[in-house]
RNA sequence: GCGGGUGUAGCUCAGUGGUAGAGCGUCACGUUGCCAACGUGAAUGUCGUCGGUUCGAAUCCGAUCACCCGCUCCA
C-alpha cells in the first residue's frame, strides 16, 4: 500500500538523511537558499553528470539518425554588465510595480492604463489593467457615475504613464479600488542581484550582475567557440551551472530559490531547420527525463499558449515545457524544464550591443546568416526536486515505510556491504568486498558498509538512502564464498557467489 | 509585499504563568543472528531571535527572522 506523496515528509526526510539543509540555519536561516548534504550533493552531481554524459560526451542521434556535435562550456557567473542590457535583463528583471493599499492587489505600472473625460484631464482620474476588458468597463462606468453623464469610449481620454507621480496617483482610483489615492508610487522589484566588482569599488561605476541564466554566457562565447572548435551549424553549447535571481516569493522547498543550478544548451541551426530541431530537442528531453526515472503519470510535455510566450520567443515556433507534477502543485503541474525557439534574439542583440559580428558563413549553402537557437534549458535543482519527489515512497506494510526509489544511475550510495554479525571473520570479508566495489563503481557513487545495529535497521536506513542493492556477508560466506543481495524495491533477497557482486551490480546499475 | 498559520531535542510532537517532556532516531555495552528486534545505559535544548509585562514567561504582549498555505510575482 502505497500513500499519497507529502511535501513534508519529504523535506524532513531531506534534512534527516543530509540531501537538503535550510542555509545558514544556526543562524536564524536565509529565505530562498539551501545547502545540500553529503547524500544531496552526490545525488545533484549524479543528475548533473548523467545530463552532461548525455548531452555532451553521448549526444543523441539527430532526427535523421546523423551524429550530433555539443560542445561544453563554463563561463563566468559576472559578465560585463552590458551583457545584460543586450539580454533584455536590465530592463525585463526591473519591472516596477504599484501596490493597492485598499485591495492588496498588485499591478506591474507599465500596464496600468488612467482614464479621464476628453479635455478634463486635471480631476479624479480611473486606472485599468491595459487589455483587461472589463477592467476597463468598471473604470468607464465609475468615471461615468463620477461625472454623471454617460460617456461612450469616443467621449473619454486614455493615459499612457509608465511612471506615475504622487500627485497623479492621489487623485487615480485604482482599477479594484473605490476610493482615490490607495495606489502606492511604482517600486523597482530587481530580480537580478547587484554586486561590485573591484576591492574598493564605487557602488554606481562598478556595479555588475550575478548572472540569472546561464544562457547568455554561451551566447557571448558564441564566437569564440566557432573561431577554436571546427564546430559548424547545426551544433549545440552546453552549460551548467548557478544562477541567481532575487524572487518575489521564493517558495515550496528548492523548487523556487533565489540561488539555483541550471544545465542549458544552446543548439544553433539554420532559421529554415528551427520548426524540425525545435520538435526533435523538445522530444529528446522528455524521453531523457523517463530514462532517469520519471516514469509515471507525474510528467508530461506543455506547449505554451501563445499569449505566455516570452519576448524572445514570440516569432519563433514555440515553446513547450517539460513539466511534472510536484506534491506542491498537485494536481496541477510545475515547470521542470523549457524547450524554446529564441530565434537569433540573442545573438542579434549581441551584435547589435557589441558590434562585433556573429553571423556564420554556411558552406554547404553559400549562405551568411545568424543562427537560430533551439533551447533546452533545465532546473537541475528542479530536476532533482523531481526526482526526490518520485523517488519518495511510503509502504505501511513494509517495517521501514520511507524508501527513495532512486533510479540506480542517480542513487547516490550505489551499493552497501554488511557484515551479518560484526565478528567470526564477517567484517574482514566485507571489508575486502567493500574496497573492490569502490576500486570498480566508486566513481559513480558511495559504497557504503555498516557493521552496527540489527541488519535490520541497517536495511532501513539504505532503504531511506535510496542504496539500490545491500549485500551481506553471513555464516554461510565463510563456507561457500556466497553472499545475500537484498534488493531495496522488493526486499527480497537472493544468493549470488561473492565473485559475481561485481558483474551482478554491473548488470543492474548499468556501470 | 499582503493575509492566515507554524516555530519546544536530529525527526514527529505534548506541554495555557511556577523544576524542560514523550515517542522515534543517534551513540555505548550486552544479547540475538536477515528486515527500524530485545535489555541496560548515555548524549542532545539560550523552548526561533530580541525586547516588554510579571516575584516568576516555552506559556501573555510587541517587534523581528525563518518555514507552510493563499494572493501577488516568476524570460
Amino acid at each position: 500500500m502505497t500513500q499519497a506523496k507529502s511535501m513534508e515528509d519529504l523535506v524532513s526526510l531531506c534534512k534527516r538523511r543530509g540531501f537538503v539543509y535550510p542555509a545558514s540555519e544556526i543562524y536564524g536561516g536565509l529565505n530562498g537558499f539551501w545547502d545540500y548534504g553529503p547524500l544531496g550533493t552526490q545525488l545533484k552531481n549524479n543528475l548533473r553528470d548523467a545530463w552532461w554524459q548525455d548531452m555532451v560526451l553521448c549526444p543523441p542521434t539527430g532526427p535523421g539518425g546523423q551524429p550530433l556535435q555539443i560542445v561544453g562550456l563554463d563561463s563566468a557567473i559576472i559578465q560585463n554588465p552590458r551583457v545584460w542590457e543586450a539580454s533584455g535583463h536590465v530592463a525585463g528583471f526591473n519591472d516596477p510595480m504599484i501596490d493597492c493599499r485598499q485591495s492588496k492587489a498588485r499591478y506591474r505600472a507599465d500596464q496600468l492604463r488612467y482614464l479621464h473625460p476628453t479635455g478634463e484631464g486635471e480631476g479624479r482620474l480611473f486606472a485599468f489593467i491595459e487589455g483587461d476588458e472589463k477592467s476597463f468597463e468598471r473604470a468607464l462606468k465609475l468615471l461615468g457615475k463620477y461625472v454623471k453623464r454617460d460617456l461612450g469610449r469616443g467621449d473619454v481620454e486614455i493615459l499612457d504613464i509608465p511612471e506615475p507621480d504622487a500627485e497623479l496617483l492621489a487623485r487615480t482610483v485604482g482599477p479594484d479600488a473605490t476610493e482615490p489615492g490607495t495606489l502606492t508610487e511604482p517600486r523597482p522589484f530587481n530580480l537580478m542581484f547587484p554586486t561590485i566588482v573591484g576591492a574598493t569599488g564605487d557602488w554606481e561605476e562598478n556595479k555588475a550582475y550575478l548572472r540569472p541564466e546561464t544562457a547568455q554566457g554561451i551566447f557571448i562565447n558564441f564566437k569564440h567557440v566557432m573561431d577554436t572548435t571546427r564546430v559548424k551549424v547545426p551544433f549545440g553549447i552546453a552549460q551548467v551551472g548557478k544562477s541567481f535571481r532575487n524572487e518575489v516569493t521564493p517558495r515550496n522547498f528548492i523548487f523556487r530559490s533565489r540561488e539555483f543550478e541550471q544545465m542549458e544548451m544552446e543548439w544553433f541551426c539554420h532559421p529554415g531547420e528551427a520548426r524540425e530541431w525545435f520538435e526533435f530537442w523538445r522530444d529528446q528531453r522528455l524521453a531523457w527525463w523517463k530514462s532517469i526515472g520519471l516514469t509515471g503519470e507525474d510528467l508530461r510535455l506543455r506547449q505554451h499558449e501563445s499569449d505566455e510566450l516570452s519576448h524572445y520567443a514570440k516569432e519563433g515556433v514555440g515553446t513547450a515545457d517539460v513539466e511534472y507534477r510536484y506534491p506542491f502543485t498537485h494536481p496541477d503541474f510545475g515547470e521542470l524544464e523549457g524547450v524554446a525557439h529564441r530565434t537569433d534574439f540573442d545573438l542579434r542583440m549581441h551584435q547589435e550591443h557589441s558590434g562585433q559580428k556573429l553571423e556564420v558563413f554556411d558552406q554547404e549553402r553559400r549562405e551568411r546568416y545568424l543562427p537560430h537557437v533551439i533551447e533546452p534549458a533545465a532546473g537541475l535543482t528542479r530536476g532533482m526536486l523531481a526526482v526526490l519527489c518520485e523517488a519518495y515512497t511510503r509502504d505501511e506494510s513494509r517495517p521501514s515505510p520511507e524508501i527513495m526509489r532512486f533510479h540506480p544511475r542517480l542513487a547516490p550510495i550505489k551499493a552497501a556491504v554488511f557484515p551479518l554479525v560484526n565478528k567470526e571473520g564477517m567484517p574482514e570479508i566485507a571489508e575486502r568486498l567493500v574496497q573492490r566495489l569502490r576500486a570498480r563503481f566508486g566513481r559513480f557513487g558511495m559504497i557504503e558498509t555498516d557493521a552496527k545495529q540489527s541488519i535490520g535497521k541497517r536495511y532501513a536506513r539504505m532503504d531511506e538512502a535510496g542504496c539500490p542493492f545491500c549485500f551481506t556477508v553471513d555464516g554461510e560466506t565463510v563456507k561457500d564464498q556466497t553472499v545475500t543481495v537484498r534488493d531495496r524495491d522488493t526486499g527480497a533477497q537472493e544468493r549470488i557467489a561473492i565473485e559475481r557482486v561485481e558483474s551482478f551490480l554491473s548488470e543492474r546499475l548499468g556501470l
